[in-house]
DNA sequence: ACTAAAATATACCGATTGGTATATTAATTT
DNA sequence: AAATTAATATACCAATCGGTATATTTTAGT
């Protein structure tokens, strides 16, 4: 790994939770030169421009949530017990420090929608990905009979991930956990429902 | 009604939908003066600075939401209809002019739960309204015994809530309806197994 | 240790940001 | 119709925006 390869490693990981936090517009150059320490040539040098940061800023909050949500579910055999990962893991998002500013694709999906294309594009590919890996684990369940055969993949992923992207948004905006509790139980009873 | 009070209430309808679309700091004040053709001095007569517009902007979008449901619930008598008025509304939100920008509370929630105190404030009040309402129209139907008596009304509208706010994030970003329409049905469902 | 190249810092650019003071126009009151 | 007030436009402000050209420093290869 080369130097300029770690100082481009360095600027994601750094302004990563900024982009996050303040989003797209709302953060600026001087805000990626305070939380890194280094000046705005050298950033340019790793980086063409801003867009370029944000989209590296976004793989990495995303690929962050993905690889420790992945690492959970390869510990547990049971297809139910993987899928009950999700709950638990949103359940607690404010105390993880990669979520505490809240679900990067929420958060880059809601900005972006109407402003940023390909910023929009990353947050719908990330959509895409849960919804394939979420369908996946109810198909591989229902083949090893852990789960019932009648359920539909497509329905209940698309009802997973509502939940959970809703329950973050109201938990983050209040500061409270009450609702997200909440939630989560009845995404934990739905999962536990799926039982053959 | 004064013509400053029509010149407030004008840009105010006229500025709402580019704050809900683009943002609090997604939105120039040179965005408010080509969305009302009036001048910055102009603008500047009528509002002490953007936040106040925004802060109105806000007020503007959400009590239109509001304001359409109240009136298709309180045409409805029977308590299970007037829930449905939800799914039904949000299933199509992408054609209701107020609502193609997207839900005020969800796109204002998840920009300023970190960064604009007094916007959040609205967001975080505006879900409260809502939640009180959906609560009260179970106790009510529970009494009217429209509803199965051990309904418990704060899992409801958690799960309503968050089962339209996070749909509507991913048919926003992905202007597409599947994912909407299958958690819709999912709510209307869920809704209709209330009755007693 | 010397040199070439890569990485970083400095100083600047024009454009745009939110905001204001003042001039001008339009509406209201007498 | 004249005078007063309210509403709007014009012209400007300093600060900040994203971005760049160039100078300086640091790293790596010989």
């Amino acid at each position: 790994m080369s130097k300029a390869e770690r100082t481009r490693q360095f600027i994601i990981e750094k302004t990563a939770p900024i982009f996050n936090a303040k989003g797209y517009v709302g953060t600026s150059m001087n805000d990626l030169m305070n939380a890194t320490g280094l000046t705005k040539g050298s950033i340019y040098g790793n980086f063409e421009n801003k867009d370029e940061v944000a989209l590296a800023a976004f793989d990495h909050n995303f690929g962050a949530v993905v690889s420790y949500i992945k690492f959970k579910i390869e510990e547990r055999p049971q297809i139910i017990d993987k899928l009950l990962v999700y709950p638990e893991t949103y359940r607690n998002f404010l105390q993880l420090p990669f979520l505490k500013a809240g679900c990067p694709v929420l958060n880059t999906a809601t900005e972006a929608d109407d402003t940023h294309p390909m910023l929009r594009k990353k947050a719908i590919n990330a959509l895409k990905l849960w919804k394939a890996s979420v369908e996946k684990y109810i198909e591989i369940g229902i083949e090893k009979k852990e789960i019932k055969g009648n359920i539909n993949a497509a329905e209940f992923s698309a009802v997973l991930m509502s939940l959970i992207e809703g329950a973050v948004m109201q938990a983050k905006v209040t500061g409270t956990s009450t609702v997200l509790n909440i939630t989560m139980d009845f995404l934990e009873k739905m999962i536990k429902d799926l039982k053959a």
